[in-house]
DNA sequence: CTGAAAGCGCTTACAG
DNA sequence: CTGAAAGCGCTTACAG
């Protein structure tokens, strides 16, 4: 027995199957006698009605494609709390894509989404790739940046400015009475997360007349381990420093780690700040302080946007949400 | 100018829309040069197939749906990384849902998977209630538990063997001398992951002839925070204590954070071990010694078998995976 | 207030 | 080797 269609309640009800779409739909053109009639068949038969059908004659299938470079980090897993949590609200199933951070099963998986006719696309964390946006593009849906933008297209997008929380985090750790600031970096080369960070550094040093050193920038590529590595380099360097501000959590709690095993109290002897505020922040000793991203919220604004955008609304604005500054035990004021 | 369809290559190779399917699934039935004709026009046209189209006659969405109770968690993320990777592997896409441990959610969010015809569904951490079954069995499609089970309904499941891993670090801290040993408990009504690791717990202190001291078992929710509570409870209670065994990583790390805020020094004056092995463990520092559920291998194994079920298998085993101990520094030889 | 019919973009017997 | 046609389960003008 496979499960009843609309044809079955027409039939068990006596009337067309364009009335029973109409009751369903609370359009017009009824009696309550009949309308009662067809909820009552729907109830007793247990009617479901079949969302692929409906999507193929609406063109709008109510999904929603969300593509992370890395699915398992708690950043992708806070971002895509807030946007499950929209899209649920809004009627919305969510497909979710892990590209790994790689061409090809990016190119893959917005093929998928395009056969699957899904009506948006979020976008996170990466650099969206002129063969990306010409696909996108191709599917004439909208899609919306997260944690990153793009500059040769003009795609909404939300983010932090990168540059001015870096610059603050410096900033904060100067008001502090640091003057011997290294920096652990994210990715050299990323254009989104990596330069401006480094940039903001930079800046906070540079109008606080302190000189910038280019032997206490060390890069790593956001992770825990380079994140040990960098502040193995930075102890082995033997220059002075009393404080690191890493462009990750995850950075800082790797450089903390080599600390205690090198017996380096923090904060006292040395104060570290991170840069995210994953859950994870809190959780260790001395718990972190950091730059809050709101991470939840901007997926939950992201999808509201794209869910906009999919709706009909021509247009929308880009986010630059507010980041700022917790503190908890991991920085003190220099000696 | 609307997409093209399959009808559209038809017209434009100049031949019905049954040989273009036909070419598009390497059936058999036509001449080489159609075959070329057909592809060249494909190519041509940027033709891309319709899935929901394909999913109405074909009754198959190549979709799964996976609930969990709380998607941003650590737990929750490296199972879908495990999910994520097989069905990607096989084809499926997968729509995720955020349950909150809310049964009314739960019941929309089967609801909303129903009517879009996913092909099965993985169903995480959490019970499953007689509604939930019910409703999943008119679907009649596969389930797949993963981290859980149902005692009343014969549903294929993967897990560790909680009560043995329990058994086993609670003996893991007996054997570096420990006797005087605390747990700190998951949720009490918990038939899947609290008790269960309760009884291991107590039956390894019973077969090492230790008493069971019920003050020093203190009951929590997984979560840091009731870490931190239980914590405070068992220092509070003055008995003495060298070892304390936690229900999951993030109480172990709460623990860890009042110990050292009361200037406990872990691992030289207490012993904490986790369960879990999330990625946190080797985080913090000193790094957690815990229990290694293989979260992801288990996430990929369900996903694995949910497959076979809905290409056709007629059953599947339930899998009890391996977990294991992995030393690292917040456990000691007691003194 | 209501129904017959076309159509969404495919697949798949069936017939030749 | 190939095509016409029915059908998947809906929605939506259109006509009455």
């Amino acid at each position: 027995m496979n499960p009843p269609t609309i044809k079955d309640v027409a039939k068990a009800a006596n009337v067309s199957v364009a009335t029973v779409s109409r009751v369903l739909h609370n359009l017009s053109g009824y009696s309550e006698k009949t309308k009662k009639k067809v909820l009552d068949t729907i109830e007793e038969l247990g009617y479901q009605p079949n969302a692929i059908a409906r999507g193929l004659v609406n063109k709008r299938t109510q999904t929603i494609g969300v593509l992370f470079p890395n699915v398992s980090s708690s950043f992708s897993s806070e971002l895509l709390h807030g946007i499950e949590e929209v899209a649920h609200e809004q009627e919305f199933s969510i497909i979710v894509c892990n590209t790994v951070a790689d061409g090809i099963r990016t190119m893959k998986y917005l093929q998928v989404l395009r056969e699957k006719q899904v009506d948006g696309i979020i976008f996170t964390s990466e650099l969206l790739r002129d063969e990306y946006y010409r696909i996108i593009e191709e599917m004439k849906i909208p899609v919306v940046l997260v944690n990153t933008y793009s500059q040769k297209y003009q795609i909404p997008y939300v983010k932090t400015d990168d540059r001015q929380a870096a610059y603050q985090a410096t900033d904060y750790l100067i008001q502090k009475g640091h003057r011997d600031i290294a920096m652990i970096a994210g990715t050299k080369s990323d254009i989104i997360a990596g330069i401006p960070r480094v940039e903001g550094y930079k800046q906070a040093l540079t109008d606080n007349h302190i000189d910038i050193d280019e032997s206490k920038i060390v890069y790593g590529d956001f992770q825990l381990q380079s994140g040990r590595d960098a502040m193995e380099t930075l102890l082995a360097n033997e220059t002075r420093i009393t404080a690191v501000f890493a462009a990750s959590d995850e950075m800082a709690i790797g450089a903390m780690g080599v600390a205690y095993e090198k017996g380096i109290k923090i904060p006292e002897e040395l104060s570290i700040m991170g840069y995210d505020d994953l859950s994870l922040a809190q959780m260790v000793y001395p718990p972190l302080t950091t730059v809050h991203q709101p991470l939840k919220e901007m997926g939950r604004i992201a999808t509201e946007n794209l869910i906009k955008l999919i709706i009909g609304k021509e247009r929308v604005s880009s986010n630059i949400v507010t980041h700022h500054i917790v503190e908890r035990k991991s920085v003190t004021e220099k000696a």
